[in-house]
DNA sequence: CATGAATGAGCATTCATTCAT
DNA sequence: CATGAATGAATGCTCATTCAT
């Protein structure tokens, strides 16, 4: 009775993904309580009714889009985790790297993820963000290896400081406005933040750099 | 037309604020959209319609609880501002730090501010975005001040760091859940990274820490 | 337990004239229904629920505004019937000014009485709309005795008539806008209308006056 | 936006003309506030809901039930305007028989457009009653021009005897209860009596019918 | 595949009325 | 008399989903 999504390979499922990028689209700018059925069949030039040859369900539709941003985010922290001879910083700098590329790459499926994760089915729900602190333990991890070799700032908390270091990731995809050529850029900009971020010597207020001017 | 809420002194808006802080956990717990009337009558005891004699329109509720983060988060600028004597990176981190303090301690009202701003009347909306983009301006330009006294490093986009640190403060009312005696320590922490995050010399891939003037 | 309204002399009923003058004004304006009891209590400077010392119910409100009007619609009759030594079409001149002085002194008791009768209870609206076809009977008798006597045409229906003469009666009170002074003359002027309508020798299409000056 | 009703031709809008029909009549029976899109939807046999796929708002059926009606007048204007031939009194005859007869073969429609008009919004209503000024002009105009060749009393205000005009026209749709057969005889009764109440020679009191120069 | 009428549950909002203070 | 918080039923409207054609 459900309707199948899978293509046997010939006919090219290029409604379908169409009909994913629009939603990504609305979702993100709309959100996914603020976008109906009708807008996506709108902008897709078909009727409400039309939508369910595609998707089963809005809810599913959500899933789909979420669980093709999820294997993204698994597919770079296995490369990053696969990487050779990297010090646990330098490791760190190519994971935010990667990660602030992909999302410049495609902010909308990144917006919808962490906006709207939180209305899927419970099921899905505790699958994915199981699946998301893993991802955290892997940060958490590397920063406490840094720390541990000196690399980054005993003083201050590894999981504290990995939030932080996840801020300046996914807000990049909520700011940044579709400047292809910018996106190397502002990857390079965010990982040398974030790893000047964790380094050691923190400053506290009035312990001003000895370049500073201040007397 | 409208309710009147000009209370003379003495009868202290018991309920009035009740209903605010309701609405706000239960929009920053299930989005604006997420949330119906009912939901925030039922946790007030309340029939439906009795909300209505606290406020006049979902909207207007929306408006009312973004309209008081808009004050407090002005207030903090105008302090930071005025803060006698501090050259610019020490501005920026009693920026931070005031910041965060304050997300941690509201967080539920911060969330919606940053995620619900949209769902407001044209109108509001607009307004509401222009005073950000003013708040925006003044940390852009302390990180300018900072880089021209040579403080912040003057290889990275002043404007893409002004996000980093926005996503730094941000996304603390996002993960944090009311563990109030670490406020303090985690508005330090998220200080120290982001000032040295915003600091001179970059560390590049494979830059390891002994090049540091870490002692 | 019900409110009662028999003030007993010494107490004058002003608010409770001022009531009922308020209603009829915004029952004119916007509808029975289109009027709210918020409406009303705004109009005399009172909250809502302190209306109900006045009146028990909204429909009774309707009830007596409408009960004052159908009084003053019975002794204008009585009046009429009684007048000493008038030919039927004369009872109906005087008839006609009389009802017409009336409305155009009170339109808004008479736009409620003839537009919202129907939103009252079953019982109430039954015993008025038999009240009116007395009413009816009255004129259209007029109309019959005129008829016999030859003063007014024969040719059509006394029923017909009868409706065009109340046609002219009550639309009086939906486009006079109280000029005061001019009262008199248009109720002249309507009576003089209906007279010639009534009269006999109907014009029909083509038969010109021998006054004007066709060929 | 809003409900396509753009029909091409072929398919017969049934299901559409039929809610037009039904709102009609209970607004002329109901009133429009009086009448609820329960209502409407149960005397259909559909569902509340389902109603939108006709309409998109209240308030729009309305219009186009005031528009039709709207449309339907200018056509019997214009018609009586470009009768060729016709003395400015015979030109009245005409225009209250065609109206009259338009009145009576719907009287709901006519209903709703003189009681209902004030509900439609601001703009709206202020373009049909622009219109319905043009409308009472024309008549004024013609009356004025019967009082110059002497075919209409100049004794008597022609604004003040087009609204006479009007009442008898308009309260038609009130009295009648649809006999189709008696449509002609009573618009026949209308024009007559009209005609005769503009003409010439008013009665005043005591002015008895030998003085009249019927025979 | 596509259509579009229909469903049915749900939502924000209104409003006459009550009643303890 | 007056207040104003509360009620509870109803209203116009939305929307994901179904299904016969």
């Amino acid at each position: 009775m459900g309707i199948r999504r899978a293509r046997n390979g010939n006919t090219p499922p290029r409604r379908d993904a169409e009909v994913l990028a629009v939603a990504a689209r609305l979702f993100a700018e709309r959100g996914y309580l603020g976008t109906t059925m009708q807008d996506i069949a709108d902008e897709l030039g078909i009727l409400k009714g039309s939508l369910y040859h595609y998707i089963s369900t809005k809810e599913h539709l959500l899933f789909r889009l979420i669980e093709g941003v999820h294997h993204d985010v698994g597919q770079v922290l296995a490369d990053v985790a696969s990487a050779p001879g990297l010090l646990p910083l330098d490791r760190l700098a190519l994971y935010v790297e990667r990660q602030v590329q992909q999302n410049l790459s495609a902010p909308q499926r990144i917006a919808v993820y962490y906006d709207e994760m939180d209305k899927l089915q419970a099921e899905r729900h505790r699958f994915l963000l199981c699946e998301r602190r893993r991802h955290q333990a892997f940060v958490v991890d590397l920063i406490s290896a840094a720390q541990q070799d000196g690399a980054a700032s005993r003083e201050r908390s590894a999981r504290v400081m990995a939030h932080c270091v996840f801020a300046t990731i996914i807000w990049t995809a909520r700011w940044h406005r579709s400047d292809a050529t910018a996106r190397d850029r502002i990857a390079k900009v965010c990982s040398a933040y974030v790893i000047a971020g964790l380094s050691a010597r923190p400053r506290s207020l009035g312990d001003t750099d000895e370049a500073s001017p201040a007397g």
